[in-house]
DNA sequence: AGCACGCCGACT
DNA sequence: GTCGGCGTGCTC
């Protein structure tokens, strides 16, 4: 023994060899309880709580778990719960030199707690180092963090990469301002809030300290920004913090305009990657040193330590950015969920649409809605027509032209006494196949997933792999499929050469107008980059029905209509004379909603049609890809809850050549299979947990092939 | 993932 | 007796 230390040591000069080959002793006999904290020469330790537990940086799921370190006297007074730390870690480090561990290179963690001893049987290395003694993280962010990495079957240091921004020296050494004294406690003006039945009921609920959950239908327009402003005021009125989450910057920026209206400057931060990594930094400290107490943000600050929090917001839940693109994928309609369960807070969620997670969220009880009287919808609404393909087959002067003459003469009217709006579809979209004759979806008679035909010939089913080998409509019984291409860009062109004494101005992916002003243009916008009109939109017209509504994706409807909504929010009410067009079947359910401008009766069908098919939100569902003897061995081993189902694997389906690579896309020219597990409600938990223990102990033996874990896969076909 | 431990065969 | 190849298991 004494020979080996040697031999990799180099000889441990001032440690005797007696005292290498205790130590030694003692981490071979093991399960010794409660060991007290030793370092490898008994450097002179703290004497209270000379334990450190640490979370480090690692994200791997084996390592998912508290790590005991000691506390040198030095670093006694700096190594406070919170606080960011370096530490050694790796197999290898009982090398001994200089009295300091060896192997195991330096690692970032967080200091989680002080303790008097440690139950782990080994001695323990000494801290490393503290980085700052700044306490970036609180209790309440630590098990919030721990609540989300559960329900995502993720790992602790995961979520607090998400949760904690990275460290910025210059920032940490500025003091923040001083906390402006609180506004004084006045019963809250509803303003435009009084266009809701529970409107003024739920701020003032907010301003005397309630935590009311609302699902709130914002009417169509600007006031939105200082409706969630209002709330937030209600809020800091009581004596508490509140939270903003938006989609993007312009949204962000419309609140953060909104609240310095109502406040005045200093009693908000914005929290978005547009201020640059130390500006952020410096906001996110004021925050959690408590000197400021409201926070709009985007998808990051859904983690905001926010002290003593009256209110969650979250502003359009159905916007993708919502969706983390980091692992575990956490999204911030749930996050916030967690965050007001917890801190025992008020909740609301807004949007001009609503999702089905939203209706199913009043649905439970869970949150109650908060929404204006139909006779109010519909004033504040756009007049809505629709043109449907057969239609526009039928018009021949449409024809020729490629537009309906409805849709001409919308146009020609709204020019002129206002822009007029124009969305046409992103690039992109794969086709689904429907029906030809009433372009219900096409299903699998198996498991209802959607049926794709990747040879042109034979249809199989995305999810579980059946060939369908005689398809029939499920609603009308036809046997004929179709899968629809638009030109809507061209049509766009030609629109611009019909008008040419109107200026055109476009809005997309690279270049975003924010506004645009109240005189006539055409303004062509692909969807959610569309600019706000001052006064707003005299017409709007939208040709992207067809792109939107054959997306595979059982959210199609769903999202096709909140993006017609999003795009119609911009159009005056019909009181001012606001038309919206949409080119799409009027048969179809999203048109229809549209019409009637009712997304949330919208949301409740397809929520009933969901938990009559077993799909998410109603069920939860978790996705494992990777190689195909890998994603088989995995579900092999994994101890899924009995009442889970496994569809699949199937081969996933190959990206859009064009489509930017997003982080979780297999390797260039490995072809991967995805299998989808479901559960029923309620066995959520249970589900991820599993996942997460399968994942476990195979990264903690060698590996090997990865297979990628995702709970509620944003694209299920 | 790293990285050391340790058992085994080959060579000075 | 010593070197080093690689399968196995741990990281406070």
């Amino acid at each position: 023994m004494r020979s080996e230390n040697e031999r990799q040591g180099g000889g441990a000069e001032g440690a005797g060899p007696e005292q290498l080959a205790l130590i030694r002793e003692t981490v071979r006999k093991a399960k010794v309880p409660k060991a007290k904290p030793r370092t490898w020469r008994g450097a002179a330790l703290a004497k209270e709580l000379p334990v450190a537990r640490v979370v480090v940086n690692k994200g791997v799921l084996h390592l998912d778990q508290f790590f005991d370190y000691a506390v040198p006297e030095e670093l006694d007074a700096d190594a406070q719960p919170g606080v960011r730390v370096r530490v050694r870690f790796g197999a290898g480090s009982r090398n001994v030199r200089d009295g300091r561990r060896e192997g195991g290179g330096l690692i970032d963690g967080f200091l989680v707690e002080r303790r008097a001893e440690s139950d782990y049987s080994g001695p323990l290395a000494a801290l490393a180092g503290v980085v700052s003694p700044e306490r970036v993280l609180s209790a309440e962010m630590l098990s919030l963090a721990r609540a989300v990495a559960d329900r995502y079957a993720g790992s602790l240091a995961d979520v607090l990469q998400l949760a904690v921004p990275p460290r910025n020296a210059r920032a940490e050494s500025k003091p923040s301002p001083e906390p402006p004294p609180p506004p004084p406690p006045a019963p809250p003006e509803p303003g435009t809030w009084e266009r809701y039945q529970q409107g003024p009921a739920f701020l003032r609920a907010l301003g005397t300290g309630g935590a009311p959950r609302a699902v709130w239908t914002a009417l169509p327009g600007p006031h939105w920004a200082a409706e969630i402003a209002r709330a937030v005021g209600a809020t800091l009125a009581s004596g508490r913090g509140a939270l903003v989450v938006v989609p993007d910057g312009r949204s962000a920026g419309r609140v953060d305009a909104a609240l310095t209206a109502l406040l005045g400057e200093g009693r908000h931060a914005l929290l978005t990657a547009e201020s640059g990594p130390e500006r952020r930094y410096r906001q996110w400290l004021a925050v959690r040193r408590g000197a400021v107490r409201a926070v709009v943000g985007t998808r990051a600050a859904m983690f905001a330590p926010v002290e003593n929090p009256g209110l969650v917001v979250v502003w359009e839940d159905g916007d993708s950015s919502h969706s983390d693109d980091n692992a575990p994928f956490p999204h911030v309609r749930e996050v916030l969920e967690l965050r007001a369960a917890h801190d025992k807070c008020g909740f609301l969620l807004g949007s001009t649409s609503c999702t089905v997670e939203a209706a199913q969220l009043v649905e439970s009880g869970w949150a109650s809605p908060l929404v204006a009287d139909r006779t109010v919808v519909r004033a504040a609404a756009p007049l809505v027509r629709t043109v449907g393909d057969g239609e526009l087959a039928r018009d021949e002067a449409a024809r020729a032209a490629r537009l309906p003459s409805l849709a001409w003469k919308a146009v020609r009217e709204g020019l002129k006494s206002g822009p007029v709006l124009v969305q046409v579809p992103r690039r992109g979209y794969a086709p689904r196949l429907a029906c030809a004759r009433c372009r219900t979806p096409a299903r699998c008679g198996k498991c209802a997933g959607p049926l794709e035909a990747p040879d042109e010939r034979e249809l199989t089913c995305a999810w579980c792999g059946t060939a369908e080998s005689d398809w029939r409509c499920a609603q009308c019984g036809a046997n004929r499929l179709r899968a629809q291409i638009v030109g809507a860009r061209r049509t766009a062109e030609e629109l611009g050469r019909a008008f040419p004494a109107v200026p055109v101005r476009t809005s997309g992916r690279d270049h975003i107008l924010d506004s645009v002003p109240g005189q006539p243009a055409l303004v062509v916008s692909t969807p959610g980059a569309e600019p706000v009109a001052e006064g707003g939109y005299a017409a709007a017209l939208l040709l992207d029905g067809w792109a939107m509504l054959s997306r595979p994706d059982i959210r199609a409807g769903e999202e096709a209509l909140r993006r017609w909504i999003s795009a119609s929010s911009l159009v005056r009410g019909q009181e001012e004379g606001g038309t919206v067009v949409v080119v799409a079947e009027p048969t179809l359910r999203p048109v229809q909603a549209l019409v009637r401008w009712d997304p949330v009766g919208h949301a409740l069908r397809e929520l009933a049609e969901r938990a009559e098919l077993n799909f998410p939100p109603v069920s939860r569902m978790a996705e494992a890809i990777g190689r195909p003897e890998a994603v088989e061995a995995f579900l092999k081993a994994a101890q899924l809850p009995p009442e889970a189902q496994v569809l699949g694997p199937v081969p996933l389906p190959v990206p859009d050549p064009g489509r930017p690579r997003r982080p979780g896309d297999p390797p260039v020219g490995e072809r991967w299979e995805r299998a989808l597990v479901r559960v029923p409600p309620g066995s959520g938990a249970a589900l991820a947990a599993a996942l997460k223990a399968a994942q476990a102990s195979r990264l903690a033996r060698g590996g090997g092939d990865p297979v990628r874990l995702r709970i509620d896969p944003p694209d299920i076909g």
